[in-house]
DNA sequence: GATGAATGAGTTTTCATTCAT
DNA sequence: CATGAATGAAAACTCATTCAT
């Protein structure tokens, strides 16, 4: 609530509290995440939290909007307005390249990635006001709807059974590249985003559009080869 | 643990416990699942549930275990191995279909539903062990794998990434119908398997199968048209 | 709420719990009544009390139901309706020395008096179900209607200003004999009995009750001489 | 503590402060009150309350002081020794009478006699420094010793109980006035002035006064009649 | 003179679990 | 077999108060 005591902070303490209560709302999901843990870890004394928001709820919101801020500024601020029949689809995996190589470089948004992957269900009351969801979810909608109106998105699904699909199909390759991280030199992971794109072209693309689809850029070249990497789940 | 206990009680009591436990599971998550909760809606002592289970976790995976006991019986029921090339897709819609129907009629579905969506993040070393989600994944991948034997599901994919996506997808279709279920005629409700199975082919078939994916038993619409979309990709 | 629970507690815990309890609401009211003072003081583990009582508020009212019990049966328990013109003031006098009898020997009832000081302020909604200060209420009510019957009792006062009056006065008489407690001898204390039931007398007595009102049993006999004892505050 | 600090304040500030306090302390009680909840609902910053008050104790103590301050100036503000025999219960009976009046425009007065229900009980070394209570007790001590001096006030009761007593009887003439206020029209309201007064008569006049108690100005229609009751008891 | 930051000890309540019977 | 009693540890949250600026 009070947001202006809590920017006015020193910015040290901040990262140390956010970083700590990412962490821990990732790992373990709003209900069953711990303040004091998140407070031991970030070395701050329980009433400065209680200082500072107003609950864990508002915790949990305030970070989530703080991190749809970042995230909407550095990844998906762009127009939709703005695309055209032909850039759509590149622009669009070029935005997903660039997010990819934020998160190689930049801890937060990994953890903010498996923060997002609790947020369908939250006590009720909370899941509507849920901001990072709802933002992401109406910046998918109206992307798709930009989409529709070029003729490069199918119109024959209910949109948010296709918002829902989309965004679940995002989470999933999010989680899947979450898991194999580790396993993949950052070459790999970037050769992966051609990969990525493809399954959602292949899920949202109108019919004209398809056979165009050779992924523009970056491609998929890892193909065949190296396939065998990845069998181990 | 004690399986023999367990399955030595009541039936109802049984059932009362299960219920009410898969339901405080699938609202709150594994953490924030309250064994008392559970309790008090079953009706049963919380001695009780120590004489049958160890601990929560053994609650937990006892359920899960159960659930896709059930499941597998009911839906997954059928030998991969016994598919052809012919048959691959539309015993899978079949199976969809059955799947639906069977919702219909069962709270219990839904609720194992809405489990499944929090089985990805468990406390550590609980994860390893989550049947539930285990025995589901493996049989979706040992079904696309004979699928690529058939030649009908694509193969350049990592495998655990399809498993992954396609389970995503279908988690997020189930969460859709669900929550659009009464604003839909039990017609609509049949008709939407046709949409939502089309989806599943157009990111697991294989290019040469797209060509031939008439969508035998639904009445969607925008379908015929649309299908060679996916010779290219 | 579980009564049976507490009810079949060993007879020496449930005193103590109830003694320390009395004394902590006593002494700081509901709301700066401190659970962790009450266990520690009974010697009973936190967990113990919830095993008991759903709250505070359930512990609270437990208590003062289980107090009235005991004062309604012990010094409230005669029957309105068969008290006489004559008998009166007799039996009521009778009473209110029985009760002064009671708490010269059982530490309880002095608590019980403190905390009934404190009863008109409650948080809101608990004042409503406060059950010890409604039985009283609506016994003196009785009586007093009993008493407006048989014409000894006055009749020109609405009925909640007179209820109101005489509990108000009740309990100043109570505190001023718990305060000056200790200052006195048992016999001292039993004299006061006729003082105070006369105060109750001159407020409640219809008028051609007044003059026969030569307090009957033990009297004001200390009279003039004792005065000064109790100057101080 | 401070006094000139605080003084200096501007008023509208100083109003806000205290009226938000007489109204915590008067739902809450001292123990109970937060003065977070306080200074949240004045508006007022948590150190600036610690700049002009010493601590939470010295707070409730100012404010009581200050009340017993104004309320004595309006309300009390006559000498007890310019009463004479005949004047005494008139004059009284006009001082109720104004501070019904008052009551009638201003809320203030509400909240301090809410505060002083809760007075008789605070925590222990703070109710021999309860300023106000001691302040309202020695006026109406000094008033009663008056009255005795002019033999209209009865002399066979301790002092002190004879305070307790009428104190406890105005606070819950009071109250019951408070909870009844909608009920009545104003000339209703001032009509009860005179049957309350007569109760404060009945309790401390002396014998030989009762006689000749005509409660002058109150509209009490079993008045008259009743007043030789008094004159031997 | 005035205020936002900071906190330790406190609050009520719930947790999963053990044990004696 | 079955259960009520009992608990330590932890949960979210509030308290009155101090202090640096």
């Amino acid at each position: 609530m009070n947001r202006t005591r809590f920017e006015n902070l020193d910015e040290q303490k901040k990262e140390r509290l956010l970083d700590s209560a990412a962490e821990e709302f990732a790992e373990h999901g709003y209900e069953g995440a711990s303040l004091n843990k998140i407070l031991e870890r970030a070395g701050m004394s329980k009433s400065s939290l209680y200082h500072y928001f107003e609950d864990k709820a508002d915790l949990f919101m305030s970070l989530t909007e703080r991190s749809v801020a970042i995230l909407m500024c550095e990844i998906g601020g762009f127009d939709p307005q703005a695309l055209t029949a032909e850039s759509y689809w590149p622009v669009l995996e070029g935005r997903v390249r660039r997010a990819l190589e934020l998160s190689n470089r930049n801890t937060w948004y990994v953890k903010l990635g498996r923060m997002m992957l609790r947020f369908r269900s939250l006590p009720k009351g909370m899941d509507r006001s849920n901001r990072l969801y709802r933002a992401a979810r109406s910046f998918v909608e109206a992307t798709l709807l930009r989409g529709q109106e070029l003729g490069v998105v199918r119109t024959d699904l209910p949109q948010s059974l296709m918002v829902d699909s989309a965004m679940a199909l995002g989470e999933a390759i999010d989680a899947w590249m979450l898991t194999h991280w580790d396993d993949m030199t950052p070459e790999e992971r970037l050769a992966m985003v051609g990969v990525n794109f493809e399954l959602f072209r292949r899920l949202l693309a109108a019919p004209s559009e398809v056979s165009s689809a050779a992924s523009p850029g970056g491609g998929f070249r890892a193909g065949r080869g190296g396939r065998e990497d990845f069998k181990k789940s």
